[in-house]
RNA sequence: GGGGAUGUAGCUCAAUUUGGUUAGAGCCCCGGACUGUCGAUCCGGAGGUUGCGGGUUCGAGUCCCGUCGUCCUCGCCA
């Protein structure tokens, strides 16, 4: 390397006029007119053109105009000001070109298989193979500024609030998330795994038991799940713990990091706190447990209202025990055709609904084919309750409550985001509460978690006395059960901005006699507690903190801060939705010799 | 694991509905012209096993079966 640089090319400014400087990048695009050429030369930093000149060089202009694209090279020459009427007002650099004096090929490039450009789409297949092309364009640059950035300004409020960063295991036990784990086999103890971690949540808690009282993370997340926009099999968290605190402790550090990201990302003041929003009313309002709160359109439970209505379909629902919800889209009858309500109709189904019932409130009718089933009074109700006016279209899902909500609102967000109604500016960070601790499921007729098993309950005596009750019963599920179960709330807190569930927290169990009768309640036996969680329960013997933590999703952040709808281009060499590495081409076969030493036989998987 | 979409030049797409003779366009690439371009422009040129395998047919990019990749979605999951 003869020439060494002294700026980065998207640096230069008129600041810099008459200045000798070095710049060093990838060539981005050449310009050949007659005796002058421009080059547009691209760096981390930005773009700036190079400009050769017969007059000034022959040899150079030759030079020049034998490079090609990504071609990596250095180059000095003095910044000059374009002179009138050939800025380029589109380019930061647009005020000022390089005068080539001097010129060093540090590299070739072959013709690249995507232009390096961020106004073409290119498919993710050949994006992901070569991904360190893809990562050269701008817009992903921007991404990885902005994720080094929020990782940084995390860090450093955290350290600041007192918190160590410490690192936890990637070689584990299987944690209790309840998703499939990633397993490592261990060669020094034949027959036996490690699990990668799917967060560091047993790990941290003992820290907290360790004495060091607010721990920090960026810890890797591995689980073995399919992949969605916002779910890859590797994700990373911002994992903390605090001892001797209470969520409000939590939810305080973590809305202090947010308003330190915002301003530090996006240079955004935000208010803090953040509102509280109980999942009852979550589910009620919006049809889900991570809201999108920036626009209204709340789903209407209308069940009570219809079970005694002239719709057989809606008052049998009811009494079934089942509900009927509806939505008002604004202008909705205006805005949907008829084919386009078929699609609806469609995708309802296709999520499991028996049917998408409808009316439409046209200029001087009601276009329904359920109308006629309602009394006036019946319809004055609905279009009382729903809101609905004159050009919208009122949807309604007869069904059980999971379904209905589900439906609908996916389609509040759908509709909210065709009226234009989610302001892409505007950040509505909410605290989610009061969840339940369990899911009951009337089909299978069986209790679950709805958390990972180290969640305290608001109202613990309410557990113990639920794990009593399975003791006397044997596991059996009686409706005194279900009762109990249905009554015990978690402490968990989730953390939400505009519809995305960023993370979830939760005071932690310390106290041995709950956590055995969390245990006993999950229907997990003495014995498999012991050996899954042998050594966090012995760890609770010796003096266990109270202690709260929370995780936080880095990459659904990035995604939300930079409009994104997926993580994909968050992260810089995600997999593909068969979790594949198209860029190492990974998972391979591992060498037969590797598998004979770990006592690994490969056998082919059944038909 | 289920459902849906998709695969045509290096890239983005057309031709597929109705099987028909030589598979087109823009960008990229190559050559030429051009002294203020910046998605340069103009002229010329190259570039294809229509993902792969099989089948139907006189004839398949087009129809059928299988298979593989990518994306979305349900289940699952943060």
């Amino acid at each position: 390397m003869r020439l060494k640089r002294t700026h980065m090319c998207g640096d230069l400014r008129a600041d810099h006029i008459d200045q000798t400087v070095i710049v060093a990048g990838w060539v981005d695009r050449i310009r050949e007119i007659g005796g002058v050429t421009f080059l547009d030369l691209r760096d981390r930093e930005g773009r700036v053109q190079l400009k050769f000149r017969l007059e000034s060089s022959a040899k150079l202009l030759d030079a020049a105009n034998h490079l090609g694209r990504e071609y990596v090279i250095a180059a000095e020459g003095k910044v000059v000001h374009r002179g009138e009427g050939n800025t380029n007002p589109k380019l930061p650099t647009g005020d000022v070109e390089m005068e080539v004096e001097d010129l060093e090929i540090l590299n070739k490039s072959e013709t690249p298989p995507m232009e390096i450009r961020d106004d073409i789409e290119v498919n993710s297949e050949l994006r992901l193979k070569y991904r360190y092309l893809d990562l050269r364009r701008p817009s992903l640059q921007a991404n990885f500024k902005l994720r080094h950035r929020l990782v940084k300004s995390a860090r450093d409020h955290l350290d600041a609030r007192g918190f160590y960063e410490i690192e936890t295991p990637l070689l584990t036990k299987p944690t209790p998330e309840g998703a499939r784990d990633f397993i490592v086999p261990a060669r020094q103890s034949p027959g036996k795994f490690f699990a990668l971690p799917q967060s560091p949540q047993i790990f941290k808690q003992i820290l907290m038991m360790s004495g060091f009282d607010k721990y920090f993370q960026f810890a890797r997340c591995l689980r073995d799940e399919d992949k969605r926009g916002d779910r890859q099999p590797e994700h990373t968290q911002l994992d903390l713990e605090m001892s001797f605190v209470e969520p409000a402790d939590v939810q305080s550090v973590i809305e202090g990091v947010a308003a330190d990201i915002m301003k530090q990302t996006l240079g955004i003041d935000i208010v803090t706190p953040f509102p509280h929003l109980s999942y009852r009313d979550a589910m009620s309002k919006y049809g889900s447990d991570k809201p999108d709160t920036r626009f209204g359109m709340p789903l209407v439970d209308l069940s009570d209202d219809v079970k005694e209505c002239g719709f057989a379909v809606f008052a049998n629902t009811v009494k079934e025990g089942k509900v009927v919800k509806a939505l008002r889209i604004p202008t909705g009858h205006t805005m949907v055709s008829k084919g386009q309500f078929k699609a609806l109709e469609k995708d309802a189904k296709g999520r499991g609904a028996k049917g998408l019932a409808f009316i439409r409130y046209a200029e001087d009718e009601l276009v329904s084919p359920i109308a006629k089933f309602f009394t006036e009074e019946e319809l004055a109700m609905i279009k009382e309750r729903t809101g609905a006016e004159t050009g919208d279209l009122v949807v309604f899902v007869a069904d059980t409550a999971h379904l209905a909500d589900q439906i609908l609102a996916h389609f509040r967000i759908t509709f909210a985001d065709k009226l234009e109604l989610r302001d892409m500016s505007r950040y509505d960070y909410t605290w989610i509460d009061n969840f339940p601790q369990f899911e009951y499921d009337e089909e299978s007729n069986q209790i679950v978690a709805a958390h990972h098993p180290f969640v305290m309950p608001e109202n613990p005596e309410q557990l113990l006395a639920f794990a009593d009750e399975l003791r006397h019963t044997d596991g059996a599920v009686t409706p005194k059960a279900v009762d109990l179960a249905e009554s015990i709330v978690a402490t968990q807190y989730d953390f939400v901005v505009n519809g995305v569930e960023l993370g979830s927290g939760s005071i932690r169990i310390v106290d041995r006699e709950i956590q055995d009768a969390m245990f006993v309640c999950l229907g997990i036996g003495k014995e498999q507690a012991e050996s899954q969680f042998g050594f966090l329960l012995e760890a609770l013997k010796y003096g266990a903190p109270p202690m709260a933590g929370i995780g936080i999703g880095v990459d659904r952040w990035l995604m939300i801060l930079l409009g994104l709808d997926t993580i994909q281009d968050v992260i810089v060499f995600p997999k593909t939705a068969g979790a594949k590495g198209l860029l190492d081409d990974s998972p391979a076969f591992a060498d037969p010799a590797a598998l004979e030493e770990l006592g690994i036989q490969i056998v082919p998987k059944k038909e």
